[in-house]
DNA sequence: CAGATCCTCTGACTAAAGTCAGAGAATGAT
DNA sequence: ATCATTCTCTGACTTTAGTCAGAGGATCTG
């Protein structure tokens, strides 16, 4: 049912909004000319191999492609003073110009494709393609395991550190640098470069249990049931690691997370262990 | 605001659903001949010409595209029996083969891309694509001015009728077939080729007023706000044509029809004509 | 500091897509 | 019957897209 309806929309869209994409034609640039300029403009000062990953060129490809921008004054290259085996693009003035003339075109496109629709229904269409967007963006996350120093790690973890300080009524201190942490394991959720969402494993107490650790959610991202996800991950690690039991402490400030965990089956019990942050402690076998 | 979320909702699609379309790679064909042979598919039996229309290529672009896939033997192109200068083109049953294979193909990429969610996330999923499917399509809804006896107003006056017939108790008898109007317009709103809603203004009473004809939305589009759509259409057609005031008679039994007209400024008058079908009665100062 | 590796670039292609003019058969209008 | 029109096809292109090998400079590793 599902796959019908989600092939059906695929049809429709690619037939009405993917016209949308025309927006960079009849600009008198190939396609993949007017891709690369709006990535350059998106992400001004990008390195050469920043854009061939976003946008899947070879690189011989894209090469030529920044020639061409380059010979129609669109964009100028610089090699990246940090590492100069790298050249950044930026757009030049009359790229910048080029650049809104894009933005331009494919906010038309967009504005002209809902015109007939009343407001109500510009709503109601907005709201659907939001929920979407959001479910969408959610089913092609991809779950990767990383190193706790790994740098997308730390990005995540600081977030997290951050949101605890910003909800627990006294603060949340860290209590410096990470130790390392033997046996542990920590995944993260990647969104277009991005992590967005984060959680990790870790042997406590006795050999047949782990604890879930720093259990963290983008912002942007609450209500996607990536949470739910990246805990059955952790438990499908935990069970591929050998262990029979999960627990995980939490502060009695999260309600979110609370309910998610009881909904994914923790129960309740007693204080493991001397977390001063920690109000609320869940097990679940697994 | 909407305009946002459409170009969001676009850079989302392209990214991830997008995808989608690769289906049609990776079959050692190029994408332009995989989409011939998807098309050729659907639509057992069409001429060239319809092809051409369909997939907007050029004539000689199509004409290479079609040979190629005869020389893998995939179709067969005969002439139009009705019309020798037009050719039509069939699946053979190795083409049959290969258009099940892209189907399966494309099947199994939106199972794929919906899997990682919850038989929740994906109800949620079906529902929004399935309202922004109908919006969307709504929006790119063309409406034409029509004859009486062009061949789409007949399907659409007949179906208009059908539904009568299907809906009134006693069943509706149309008293033959229709005699010329002089002055009417009416009005058909397309959709993938395929009549969508039909309507219709003729001059009654004095030449001042307007009477609103053979509303009909079909039945897949109810919701979408077709009905209202061509409403204002057709008034605005009234007032062009130098009409004040509009007038429409209908059934007791057609209530969405009866809260539509209210919703959209009318009140209900005394019986104008002797429509023997007509129990309610209405007018609206355009 | 030597060798491996990384990054971007050019050369030399092939394949796919798209364009335009016009030929030849079939059909419709008068 | 004639002439204009319609439909599909082939020929003869040009432009985009995409691939692969390898050159040459910059950087990292031991």
């Amino acid at each position: 049912m599902i796959v019908d309806v989600v092939r059906r929309f695929n049809l429709t869209y690619t037939q009405r909004i993917g016209v949308l994409d025309d927006s960079f034609l009849g600009t008198g640039r190939p396609l993949a000319a007017s891709r690369l300029l709006f990535e350059v403009g998106n992400d001004e000062g990008a390195s050469v191999r920043v854009l061939r990953d976003r946008l899947d060129l070879d690189s011989g490809h894209l090469s030529r492609l920044l020639r061409r921008l380059e010979a129609e004054g669109l964009v100028a290259t610089a090699p990246d003073e940090d590492d100069r085996r790298r050249r950044v693009v930026r757009l030049t003035p009359a790229g910048r110009t080029a650049y809104d003339d894009l933005e331009r075109r494919s906010e038309d496109r967009a504005a002209s494709l809902v015109a007939p629709l009343t407001a109500r229904q510009q709503e109601r269409l907005a709201e659907a393609l939001a929920t979407a967007d959001l479910l969408v963006r959610a089913a092609t996350v991809r779950l990767r395991e990383v190193a706790s120093d790994d740098p997308v790690a730390r990005v995540a973890t600081q977030r997290y550190f951050d949101e605890l300080d910003a909800r627990l009524p006294g603060g949340f201190d860290t209590g410096g640098p990470d130790a390392p942490e033997p046996g542990a394991t920590y995944v993260v959720a990647m969104s277009d470069g991005e992590p967005v969402a984060y959680g990790g494993i870790r042997p406590v107490l006795d050999d047949e249990t782990a604890e879930i650790k720093r259990m963290w959610v983008h912002d942007d991202w609450r209500g996607a049931g990536l949470g739910a996800r990246m805990l059955r991950h952790l438990e499908a690690l935990a069970v591929d690691q050998g262990y029979r039991r999960a627990v995980l402490d939490t502060n009695g400030t999260l309600v979110e997370a609370i309910a998610m965990y009881e909904r994914s089956g923790y129960r309740r019990i007693e204080r493991y262990n001397d977390n001063p942050y920690a109000e609320a402690f869940f097990e679940k076998e697994l």
